[in-house]
DNA sequence: ACATTGATGATTTTT
DNA sequence: TCATCAATGT
């Protein structure tokens, strides 16, 4: 076999290599990484040391001295835009093309796998993914069948129940049963199962789970990827839950005689320090496991930043030592302290995004800086407000991240709902997106007789139009028999053909012309259509479709040579035996058995379900960048800054529930602090209003472990206002924010006004005063949504004081005062 | 069918 | 506070 007769080759391939231009300006860790002897190893890569130049050169490397074959590695990542990445670093670093690896991302490749061995998964040939939208409505309508209690197991609770245990890699049957609830909760587990079999659509989970199985069961389907998978790397390795360790430790080797074996390389590649997903299954853990079951003899540490001066750095490490259980690793630089990380302290958090504003506006003018290398990062999405509304009013154009992808609009989504009918007439998720959107008078109480009949027919939505009766029924089957026609007149047509065909045909178009917001959805549909396009065009489909044209340099063996039509059979040798399609982004939707492939509209559905597309606003513009800290990992900016730094905020007062959650919430405070490259602030506020109510919050517990030289205070001295000046810019040209949420917020000027009253008086936390508010009864007051009205009663104090206030139109209201804000009018 | 109201809940999120 | 969503009313 080759890998054998390559990797003896590999001493002189690898000094030969040395003076490769691929590993020149390569750090002797960074070398050492990327020219790694075969064997399992763990590179602990420190924020912004290079990882992923580390990454590709090393398989770079590997293909370059003929240790690899681009059809024996896997690079595995978690998300579409660093498989992106990698790819499109590789593409440029090498001569010849990157078509027989497979880089994606976990969920890619587990597609790949499953529609290469569908039959075998025992999944339909075209099978459909939900998303996480889709999961839940699918789970809503089991709930509602099964007459299932929402009130004990609402539909969000079972569905992460659900998805916890895929998660876990528990089918039904692995669940311990303890108590009844969960007992509960494993049959609609169970019946949620049987519902996707029948319909033939999996969830993300069952991406990972149902190809898990399929490698842990089918050992000759295994034992072909063991063989030709030598070289897997792994990106971002502390993300990982249990079940991809398990999908990859397959992949990786057999367990004999209770030892793991594996004649594999697997390289992961992470940092423990910037491990913030344990929320969502990601386990640490991994990373021991890893080194223990795995043997791994060599681990490498990148330590050297090339990314922040010393002064930032020296921050994120004194406060990421405060943490224990870690592997150990220290951050270093080149470049000099450069300027100390400065510390504000705000009155109220409209100020501290009022000094963020004059900041930013001072970094731009005097100091050079561009606006898109400037970043507010916050601890949670509810603090973007009023740095929106701040920016906004200062005529700065910036950016929020992590708003509706493309693929998730409504429009699109419904869109995607017609399509998806097309291809399957019994995916049940899509047929309720749809049959009455745009409204065609089948109303709740038609669609529930129908799910009835479905029910009781063990049939499919659509296969029970026929059985329901009356105009009803009527109706029903004129929807049905509509998606029939389109399906017919679909049949042969281009891609983009077809969706134009449906936008028009099904009424979306006709229907948001008639709505009043509807220009941009019907934007958003054409630009569905241009996806499209470009999908097909890109992933070449349409010409060329079954035989791969192969470049010689890849040097491929006969298994990625190997005519599709060859297939796969389960009881053949596998050992020379050609079976593999699953070449590149193309031969990947090839079926290894039969020789099938998508169609293209098959392909594009699986890419809207895959990859929910962009999910910043419009891009274009130089604007500030305004994102969660978990949003913002990966990415790197001159200045950062970060608000809120608060107890109870950051570290989140929900974090400090869960064992580990401050370390995880410091380790998100890392993550947050070595974005900077040159500039970082850090804020925190003395008052913020949060879920309608004024919090006091201390300082968080985190600047305690910061390094004093490192720091400028330089929140100005307290004397009365301070230096704050409310709502500065106010009246601006409106249309300058890339946003635009606040465009028609009259009510804005009138409440940054009634907060300045905060700042004459600051706030004494939990002490008492006597009402500050002065209202009275007789008096009258002025409401930001119910206008004037007359003060009828007061009766309470402090927090608890309320009033009675009659609003002519509006009628008369208790309203509590420290909620509502009350201006009283002469 | 559609608008309006009231309850609800509100870290973090990719696939 | 404020968005979302199911339930209710016209």
């Amino acid at each position: 076999m080759f890998p054998i007769d390559l990797l003896d080759a590999t001493p002189e391939g690898a000094s030969s290599a040395h003076h490769s231009p691929l590993l020149a300006n390569l750090n002797d860790e960074q070398l050492a990484a990327v020219t790694l002897p075969a064997g399992h190893a763990l590179i602990l890569a420190g924020a912004g040391s290079g990882k992923t130049r580390v990454l590709t050169t090393r398989i770079a490397w590997l293909l370059q001295t003929g240790q690899a074959t681009p059809g024996s590695i896997l690079a595995v990542t978690f998300t579409n835009k660093a498989a992106k990445e990698m790819l499109a670093r590789l593409s440029a670093m090498l001569p010849y093309n990157v078509r027989g690896m497979w880089i994606g991302t976990f969920h890619g490749l587990c597609n790949r796998l499953l529609r290469a061995h569908y039959q075998a998964a025992k999944l339909p040939q075209a099978f459909q993914i939900l998303d996480t939208q889709d999961q839940l409505s699918a789970i809503k309508r089991l709930c509602k069948q099964f007459n299932v209690d929402d009130e004990r197991f609402s539909p969000k609770q079972l569905m992460y129940f659900i998805a916890g245990c895929k998660e876990e890699g528990m089918r039904p049957g692995d669940v311990v049963v303890s108590d009844p609830d969960t007992r509960k909760k494993v049959e609609i587990y169970q019946l949620y199962e049987e519902q996707c079999q029948r319909e033939g659509v999996v969830d993300f989970g069952e991406l990972m789970l149902r190809s898990f199985e399929l490698l842990r069961d089918d050992v000759h389907l295994r034992q072909h990827y063991q063989r030709r998978f030598q070289h897997m790397l792994v990106d971002e390795f502390q993300d990982t839950n249990k079940l991809q360790y398990q999908w990859l430790k397959q992949l990786a080797g057999d367990v004999v005689e209770g030892r793991f074996v594996s004649s594999s390389s697997v390289i992961a590649v992470g940092d423990d320090d910037q491990s913030i997903y344990a929320f969502r299954g990601a386990r640490v853990g991994n990373m021991a496991d890893f080194i223990r079951e795995f043997d791994v003899r060599n681990q490498i540490k990148l330590e050297q930043n090339y990314r922040s001066h010393s002064n930032i750095l020296d921050c994120a490490n004194a406060l990421i030592s405060h943490n224990s259980n870690r592997l150990g690793k220290s951050l270093r630089t080149d470049q000099g302290p450069g300027e100390p990380v400065r510390i504000y302290e705000a009155p109220s958090d409209l100020a501290e995004a009022s000094w963020m504003v004059d900041e930013i506006k001072q970094l731009v003018k005097s100091d050079g800086f561009k606006r898109q290398e400037i970043a507010v990062l916050y601890r949670s999405n509810a603090q973007s407000r009023v740095i929106e509304s701040a920016l906004f009013n200062a005529s700065i154009p910036y950016r929020v991240y992590g708003g509706l992808r493309f693929f998730e609009r409504a429009e699109i989504k419904h869109a995607l709902a017609y399509l998806r009918l097309l291809e399957n007439p019994h995916d049940d998720t899509s047929f309720m997106r749809v049959v009455n959107f745009p409204p065609r008078g089948i109303g709740a109480r038609t669609v529930e007789v129908l799910q009835d009949t479905a029910r009781s027919s063990g049939t499919s939505l659509n296969d029970a139009v026929t059985a329901v009766g009356g105009t009803a029924g009527t109706k029903l089957q004129g929807f049905v028999a509509k998606m029939d026609v389109l399906r017919e007149r679909t049949q042969g047509k281009t891609l983009r053909e077809i969706i134009e065909t449906i936008e028009e045909e099904s009424g979306l178009i006709e229907h948001y012309r008639s709505e009043k917001e509807g220009a941009d959805r019907i934007e958003n549909l054409q630009e569905l259509v241009t996806a499209a396009e470009s999908f097909v065009t890109q992933e070449g489909f349409g010409r060329d479709a079954v035989a791969l044209p192969l470049d010689e340099h890849s040097g491929t063996s006969a298994i990625t040579q190997s005519p599709v039509s060859q297939g796969l059979d389960p009881r053949a040798p596998l050992l020379n035996e050609p079976l593999k399609p699953a070449e590149g982004t193309l031969a990947s939707l090839v079926n290894a058995d039969t020789g099938e492939t998508l169609s293209p509209l098959q392909a594009f559905l699986v890419h809207a379900a895959l990859e929910a597309g962009d999910n910043q606003a419009q891009a274009g513009q130089d604007a500030v960048q305004l994102m969660t800290v978990h949003a913002s990992k990966g990415l790197e900016f001159d200045a950062v800054f970060i608000g809120g730094v608060e107890e109870g905020l950051f570290p989140h007062e929900n974090a400090m529930m869960d064992r580990g959650g401050l370390e995880e919430e410091r380790r998100l405070a890392y993550v947050a602090i070595t974005r900077a490259r040159k500039r970082l602030y850090l804020s925190h506020s003395q008052t913020r209003m949060l879920h309608g109510q004024t919090r006091y919050n201390v300082k968080s517990r985190f600047f305690d472990e910061l390094p004093e030289e490192a720091l400028k205070w330089i929140t100005p001295r307290q004397a009365g206002f301070g230096t704050f000046t409310p709502n500065s810019g106010a009246g601006g040209a409106y249309g300058a924010g890339a946003g635009g949420r606040f465009g028609s917020n009259s009510g804005w000027g009138g409440r940054a006004g009634s907060t300045s009253e905060i700042f004459a008086s600051p706030p004494v936390p939990k002490q008492k005063a006597e009402p500050s508010h002065g209202i009275k009864a007789g008096l009258n007051v002025f409401h930001n949504k119910f206008g004037e009205g007359k003060v009828l009663a007061v009766e309470g104090a402090g927090d608890d004081a309320r009033a009675q206030v009659s609003f002519g139109r509006h009628g008369t209201k208790w309203l509590a005062l420290s909620i509502a804000k009350l201006t009283i009018v002469s």
